[in-house]
RNA sequence: GGUGGGUUGGCCGAGAGGCGAGGCAACGGACUGCAAAUCCGUGUACACGGGUUCAAAUCCCGUACCCACCUCCA
């Protein structure tokens, strides 16, 4: 079977045929750098990543951008309330999100443009469209050029809107609009905007309107069509709908499918910057790992909304623990160096393919994953075997595509976090595990037990396995 | 007003006409001195009311409640 994804566009899950064959071009609508990334934020990242990763391991040649809006009125509104200047406000958010991205290993793009580094690119699209009569300058000298809405006539095909059933923003501002639908493409300087937001163009000074960055750069770096476009289901109206229609107009047909990830929610509600109720990154990251959160994401599927709980979030961590579990016994049955424990020739299992196939089925995936979990914990009583070998590869090969392996450099140095710590707590540990073994071995249980749980109180858990006793702080 | 989505067990979350995804929690069993881990097993579900069907969580009609989008939003 092959990839299948649903198609926000045509409302179905569509088989997937690439434009060229063996290649795959995605562009997805990153951030606006202007707060702190929350974990509805970070979904989206992790989902297209994953998304990503699955066309890479399908054989696709993938060409992935994900660009960052670096300029627009919240910015700008942001900025100036903290009396900074706005490309520092921007620059500050950029890296958090970074940071955000990097502690989940949402891998990098092939490419991440910025808006504000093309302004050229998005001046000649605009005029394109000028030339072809889908947009006009304002007459009221402010500088703004807007789309004309009505000369689409597939304008609403994306969303499935009629243009006369949609409601005329109540705060929208009619300056110079023939129709209080159309949108700006570019946007006149204000004076009490600052001259550093502002750039030269046919129209006089100005920044671009916030749906011509995408257009522009999907344009740049993906050329006149390509296979898919991401981003939340928020941006499907107007974002992506104004995209595509400006896309169009131009004469380009843009994207052939339409990909949206839902949201996350807390207390019923879209989580938002707007409700102010956000989970920042950081804060979530003091309760679990950032692979745990990582997983929590991916095992509900990415069209389903998900409500956000510590609880559940917790819940997660204990499920990928399981996993974990196994691939540390495993690695200690048959050597962490050896190749299979890489996963480099792992092969994912048949149900694992089926589900990833089937318009990113992660949750089905995960499913199989734990059943292949299962299987190599009962292989794990007989020793080292080939099958063995070949499950916890299989394990490990699953784990990659879904950005989830433990082992990956991207996580950091493994839990063990400092060598020197943990090698003179091994050998304090050890000293009392040896006492532990003499009580044990003479049958003192209550002097044993009474060892463990003074190292249970220090956060030292104890497990005796065939091997002996093992510790973990906790 | 227009458009779209949702309601599944103690909890999280899949599925989309028959055979109970998976995880977490619970309980029973195996293993263990005990515990932990692991394995085996058990139970409790499809918002409500009708209908179609040999068979409905799944299809149809209706109702209720929730959520999102309609030019700021992942």
């Amino acid at each position: 079977m092959a990839l299948r994804l649903y198609d926000s566009a045509t409302r179905e899950v569509r088989d997937f045929t690439p434009l060229q064959p063996g290649k795959a071009s995605l562009y997805v609508c990153g951030l606006t750098v202007q707060s702190e990334p929350h974990v509805g934020h970070v979904r989206s990242g992790v989902n297209f990543d994953v998304l990503q990763r699955w066309l890479r391991a399908s054989g696709y040649e993938t060409t992935f951008i994900r660009n960052v809006t670096d300029i627009d009125d919240k910015i700008l509104a942001k900025s100036a309330d903290q009396g900074r200047p706005w490309y520092n406000l921007g620059y500050e958010m950029h890296r958090e999100l970074d940071a955000a991205y990097a502690s989940l290993n949402v891998a990098r793009p092939t490419y991440e443009p910025l808006a504000t580094g093309h302004i050229p690119e998005i001046v000649t699209l605009i005029e394109e469209l000028i030339a072809k009569g889908h947009a006009y300058a304002a007459e009221d000298g402010s500088a703004d050029v807007y789309f004309d809405v009505r000369s689409w006539p597939n304008y609403g095909e994306l969303s499935g809107q009629k243009v006369e059933d949609m409601e005329a923003a109540a705060d929208a501002d009619p300056r110079g609009k023939r129709d209080p639908r159309d949108f700006a493409l570019w946007k006149g300087r204000k004076v009490s905007e600052p001259e550093t937001a502002s750039w030269p163009s046919p129209w006089g000074l100005g920044r671009p309107g916030w749906h011509i960055e995408c257009s522009a750069m999907a344009g740049k770096y993906l050329g006149p069509a390509f296979d898919f476009h991401g981003g939340g289901l928020d941006l499907r109206f107007p974002h992506h709908e104004n995209e595509q229609a400006q896309s169009r107009a131009a004469g380009r047909p843009f994207a052939s499918f339409w990909l949206h990830n839902a949201w996350i929610t807390t207390s019923g509600e879209k989580m938002s910057k707007s409700l102010g109720n956000s989970l920042v990154i950081p804060e979530v990251l003091k309760q679990v790992r950032g692979i745990e959160l990582r997983y929590y994401l991916v095992a509900a599927h990415y069209r389903s909304h998900v409500e956000f709980s510590f609880e559940a979030l917790h819940e997660a961590a204990a499920g990928f623990q399981r996993i974990e579990g196994f691939l540390e016994r495993a690695a200690s049955v048959i050597g962490a160096d050896s190749a299979e424990a890489g996963g480099a020739n792992g092969v994912p299992c048949a149900d694992f393919v089926n589900a990833m196939d089937d318009d990113l089925g992660t949750p089905a995936a995960v499913a199989a994953l734990h059943e292949t979990v299962r299987e190599g914990n009962k292989l794990l009583a007989d020793g080292d075997s080939p099958a063995l070998r070949g499950v916890a590869a299989s394990v490990r090969a699953m784990l990659d595509i879904l950005g989830l392996d433990p082992a990956d450099p991207a996580w950091g140095p493994a839990r063990g976090e400092d060598e020197k710590l943990t090698g003179a707590l091994d050998v304090l540990v050890r000293g009392v595990l040896d006492e532990r073994a003499q009580a044990r071995a003479a049958k003192d249980w209550a002097r044993a037990d009474a060892m463990r749980d003074r190292l249970k109180e220090a956060g030292i858990e104890i497990e005796d396995t065939p091997e002996g006793p093992k510790w973990s702080v906790n």
